[in-house]
DNA sequence: CAATATTTGCAAGTCATTTGCAAATAAAAG
DNA sequence: CTTTTATTTGCAAATGACTTGCAAATATTG
């Protein structure tokens, strides 16, 4: 393993919501070029050992997001639009559903994608809402 | 309403599936420019006449899909990544669970996604499966 | 129909992400 | 440890969906 992949691994471990490759990319700053960053990203992906999902957001566009992989666990998450937060919603809990489609419509479901996107309760009081 | 405007609403409404932007584009061809297609999907969804999601597919990248919206009513959907068409999951099922959410965390909810990727009985079968 | 507001096409930008390639580093072999 | 081989890296250029400025075209208002 080289010490660029240890690095954005560990990142990776340390933060405890998903952030997105750019802001991965830019806390490494110099240590590592943005192209290593995007390429082990993917190497850490294929192989189980970070997970990721597609978020768009008004600020900063439509990026994708990683979290380490710890075990065969995942997590769905609530996205502030205000202080671009994440909150845990906790582990996946949709399992028995996806496999109730699967029997319904005879498909094979590789993966599900599941967040919410809203305000929190920080930002709401805030902006006194 | 402009004719660019009412031939896009029109193709939405006849197409039983989200379509991407650009696919849309592609088939009003020479009718409109894209740029009035991305113009006119945000007003479309801006006035509440069409929804949208983005979702990954690895062989069409990272796009946005829209669908006509008649009535307050969204849907929820799978997509084939080997034949990219999508199956209708049904209306909502969520709003509960995510009033749920709300209340938990007191946060304020705005949107929520939810789709599954996989691979669908027709393509397991041409392919074996 | 004239005056005003909105929309369009076109060309140029933006931005996350990808990719080719030659140099650098890591892993395997001896 | 040194050589050989396989993988990874930085850099610069490309990609592709989407956005934007602007002047001309079309729609709406009165
Ligand atoms: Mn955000
Ligand atoms: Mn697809
Ligand atoms: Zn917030
Ligand atoms: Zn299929």
């Amino acid at each position: 393993m080289t010490k660029a992949r240890k690095a954005i691994l560990k990142t990776l471990e340390n933060v405890e919501e998903p952030i997105s490759a750019s802001e991965l990319a830019k806390r490494l700053g110099d240590f590592c070029d943005p192209a290593t960053v995007y390429r082990n990203l993917h190497y850490l992906e294929k192989n189980n050992l970070a997970t990721s999902f597609i978020l768009h957001c008004s600020e900063h566009g439509t990026e994708r997001y990683y979290s380490s992989k710890e075990g065969n666990e995942h997590h769905h998450w609530f996205h502030c639009e205000q202080c671009h937060r994440f909150i845990d919603l906790g582990g996946c809990f949709y399992a028995e559903q996806v496999r109730q489609f699967e029997e319904k419509h005879a498909f094979t479901v590789h993966d599900h994608t599941f967040y919410l996107t809203g305000i929190c309760q920080r930002c709401k009081q805030k902006l006194g809402l």
